[in-house]
DNA sequence: TAAATATGGAACCATTTGGTTGCCTATTGC
DNA sequence: GCAATAGGCAACCAAATGGTTCCATATTTA
């Protein structure tokens, strides 16, 4: 997996939107991802493109159509990889940020 | 939490490898965390500002010193909020995927 | 077959981003 | 007090980013 790239499709609001669409309902077409959206048609598929480099979305091509699927595997390895390392110490480093802002009030 | 502040923090590799510094050991100073980087201190110091407005560093003054110390919150809250939602249903997705790509099969 | 529909490609544009350099301020140690 | 150290500020720059418009291609459908 390329950490990076899943970083940094996710860095975007308007794909992190599309996945939100994609997990409602999986196996949407470009035109009805589109729907509703001030973005054209153009500017979706770019993201969706970036979506799909990463990995994080699949797609299938069924006649005209573009069928587009959620990938969740990405995510998960971001979660349990890198994500879980700061979790795993949070309180841990909660309590040290604690510490050392209680032992700044005796400067 | 300002979600997407989180997000594009994230996005950068030098950001997120400036976490992993902090998570190694934490409060470190703006010089400890330049050292061995091939970046000029001001743009450490950039980073590190983009960090802290995403909440995800908190910093205190020492003399002449600025201690830095990783906050684990707002990350816990993406994994929490954002992440887990695409956790829960990841099986069902990749299932839905396997099945849409062998009905492709048939077509 | 011709029109309508669904998507792809590429050029172009403004803004953001990641980085630099140069200089300034504040603290500390001799 | 003065030099060294730690950090801050601002201007500037190239490249990446998110978006547009215009046009081309492929598939349906009347």
């Amino acid at each position: 997996m390329d950490e990076d790239a899943v970083f940094r499709a996710l860095a975007d609001g308007s794909r992190r939107r599309l996945l939100d669409r994609l997990h409602a309902r999986n196996g949407q077409t470009l035109g009805e991802l589109c729907e509703g959206l001030e973005m054209t048609r153009q500017a979706v598929t770019k993201h969706l493109g970036i979506l799909e480099e990463a990995n994080l979305v699949s797609t299938r091509r069924q006649g005209r159509e573009k069928l587009h699927y959620i990938n969740p595997v990405p995510i998960n390895e971001i979660a349990d990889r890198w994500i879980s390392k700061f979790e795993r110490h949070a309180l841990e480093a909660l309590s040290d940020l604690k510490k050392s802002l209680e032992g700044s009030k005796d400067e």
